[in-house]
DNA sequence: TAAATTGTACCAAACGGTCAGTTTATTCCA
DNA sequence: TGGAATAAACTGACCGTTTGGTACAATTTA
């Protein structure tokens, strides 16, 4: 006796399958019709679970969004906190690599798209991202209190930089499609933390 | 008598215009009447100066790349290479504040949209990368030469370092509108070149 | 018996694009 | 030098298609 209803199953299957086309295409170059074909759902029934394709975008990101942290939960493992930011970001490229590189980062990719034209999407980004860099800025500041890093050390700049260059690698690596690029820019942020 | 005919202007005119709607909204959500109304060209003139949209697209993304070069070649100034950089870097931010962090970069946002599903634009995109990192890399290694850096250093590494954290910084700061963070970014890229 | 799903048909608006024809500039020859 | 011929630049109405979205009766499922 599942608790989750056949309902809530088909709006899931809709949520996951949408994203991997809206991540790979971008919400303005992916049509409703596009969503019907990929998920076999019917146009009425979309719109029984969704009330716009904003709304659909909108849910689509934040499961993704969940996903995401609890996907990042599990990464942030180590030995030590530096170990783990690290590891995270490997598990990170490692999706990447795992996707050919096609799609990129969700997040990333409609930061780009729609900062500037919805403020609805973009807060979710903004939301993700400073949960993000809050996470890391925890462990790395427990890292300086431990002396794993210089006490100079200012956690929530370098969270910043690390999830910045994390971005800007995925986009440049998605654009080259080159595997060693993103280990590459790996060990450069390896090298940010100081190992 | 000047050498640009009427229709040259009229390109130009156009590649200009458009391009502002570009950067702030995206390949896919810019339409052709949008261009039509900020141009003042009329559709059919439009079709005569370029063949298609995807066409204006990419000649606005030509266009701003010669653009680009050409500024940064400029802002390449400083008393050592490493100087030189961090002055690029610093001119590319004072850009982003200028435009109250509105549009972001042209060529990163074109990056994520169309990385997996237009090879001609990636391709424009990914020259404006690697003609970018390359020279970054070649003043980074002039770096290394003289002293400026420690030996071990890998120029095309590094440089695409810088690029990788400067468009993440640029995205971040975008979804964040937030002038600060954009210097905290700037200080990271400056401590990535040891300064 | 309520929630979920299908089917079909429809809508106005917006989309990218075409085209015959008009205007403006340039060339060329008498 | 002027006027015809040619080419370049521009206009605006029009095209078929796709878009996101609606309506709603009929059916299936939990």
């Amino acid at each position: 006796m599942s608790t989750i209803s056949k309902g809530e199953k088909t709006r899931d299957h809709i949520l996951k399958a949408t994203r991997k086309i809206l991540v790979a295409q971008g919400f303005h170059n992916t049509s409703i019709s596009a969503v019907i074909e990929a998920t076999g759902v019917k146009k009425g029934n979309l719109y029984y679970h969704f009330a716009s394709k904003e709304d659909l975008g909108l849910a689509v990101l934040e499961d993704a969004k969940e996903e995401f942290f609890s996907f990042l939960a599990k990464a942030l493992s180590g030995r030590d906190p530096v170990e783990k930011i690290i590891n995270s970001c490997k598990a990170i490229c490692a999706e990447q690599e795992k996707n050919n590189f096609v799609g990129g980062c969700l997040f990333g990719n409609t930061a780009l798209e729609m900062a500037d034209s919805n403020q609805k999407f973009s807060g979710v980004i903004q939301e993700v991202f400073s949960r993000w860099t809050g996470l890391l800025a925890e462990h790395l500041g427990e890292a300086r209190e431990t002396g794993l890093l210089p006490p100079a050390t200012n956690p929530g700049l370098l969270a910043k930089t690390v999830v910045a260059t994390l971005e800007g690698a995925i986009m440049m690596s998605r654009v080259s499609k080159d595997k060693e690029e993103l280990n590459d820019f790996l060990a450069a942020i390896t090298g940010l933390l100081g190992r």
